[in-house]
DNA sequence: TGGATTTTTGCAACTTTGTTGCTTTTTTAA
DNA sequence: TTAAAAAAGCAACAAAGTTGCAAAAATCCA
């Protein structure tokens, strides 16, 4: 960190925002500083953690809505009801999220991961079904998780 | 539910009831019910509306964690924090659920279905990863609604 | 079948999570 | 620098889920 009012990553963060049509403001630009810091997904609880008191709910929700709207984070499945969101890294625009990848959550961290090179199978189904998207979630232990037992 | 006449059906729900190691009472009886004449999978509101004000919430919540626990019922993980549940038809035992099916969700009619002939693929992951059980989730249009359509 | 024992239910009170309308503050663009 | 537009904060509310406890029902056994 310098000392100086911004640094290189602050700057990046705006300027990606911008990017994306959205308008700057300290609550956005603390929200995708905490999804670039972190390996795994966040749920909405663990950003209200956090971030602390700084920001209200209300706004959290309403930044996660948006950064979803602009295509730049994508919500992860899951069977207990707690929704976790990560970072688009393909080209996702508005409208329209296009990822190809499949999800880790590990049962000992209970951190969820993308592992971005790992492209979701084709599924041949029943006649009649029409295929739009597959979403792939593999549960288990994590990479982390099995080299630190290891040790 | 009490009166003198039994329908086949609810004998066999009771007797099924009974060898799952289950008491049974009415909301059970009901709830069961309600799994079996449904095609697709139900979450606890659509229980709710269906079961009318025969029964309190709190009742469903526990009936539905007690079904989940016998290996009765499975949830199905969606990916907007809306848990569905279905009937386990492989033989899930109390504590350990066993699915090698695939979920299909309808973006016409929302429902979603269990396709029980069609086996998850087994995925290939980074080094490190180790799978206990794999979670797919296919989006699209349902063979009821395509053929509804194309008439 | 009756009645003690165990289990389940309903209720109330509470917590957590999510939504909406409105006002103030901040950001943007001229 | 200022006006217009967008976002944040606040409050009030709605929906979803949890917990303890007393009443009711189901099971068990003589
Ligand atoms: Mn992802
Ligand atoms: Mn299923
Ligand atoms: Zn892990
Ligand atoms: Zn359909």
């Amino acid at each position: 960190m310098s000392g100086s009012k911004h640094s290189n990553k602050t700057i990046e963060i705006g300027e990606s925002l911008k990017r994306k049509g959205l308008s700057v403001t300290d609550s956005r630009k603390k929200i995708m500083q905490l999804f670039m810091q972190q390996k795994g997904a966040l749920s909405h609880s663990d950003i209200e953690k956090k971030a602390g008191t700084a920001f209200d709910r209300v706004t959290i929700y309403r930044t996660l809505q948006t950064f979803l709207d602009k295509g730049i984070i994508h919500a992860i499945p899951s069977a207990d009801a707690s929704v976790r969101y990560a970072l688009c890294n393909d080209d996702c625009a508005p409208g329209h999220h296009e990822h190809q990848h499949i999800h880790f959550f590990c049962r000992q961290c209970h951190q969820t991961f993308c592992l971005d090179d790992i492209v979701t199978p084709s599924i041949g189904l029943p006649r009649g079904y029409q295929p739009q998207e597959v979403d792939v979630l593999v549960k288990g232990v994590c990479k982390n998780c099995t080299t630190a037992k290891k040790s």
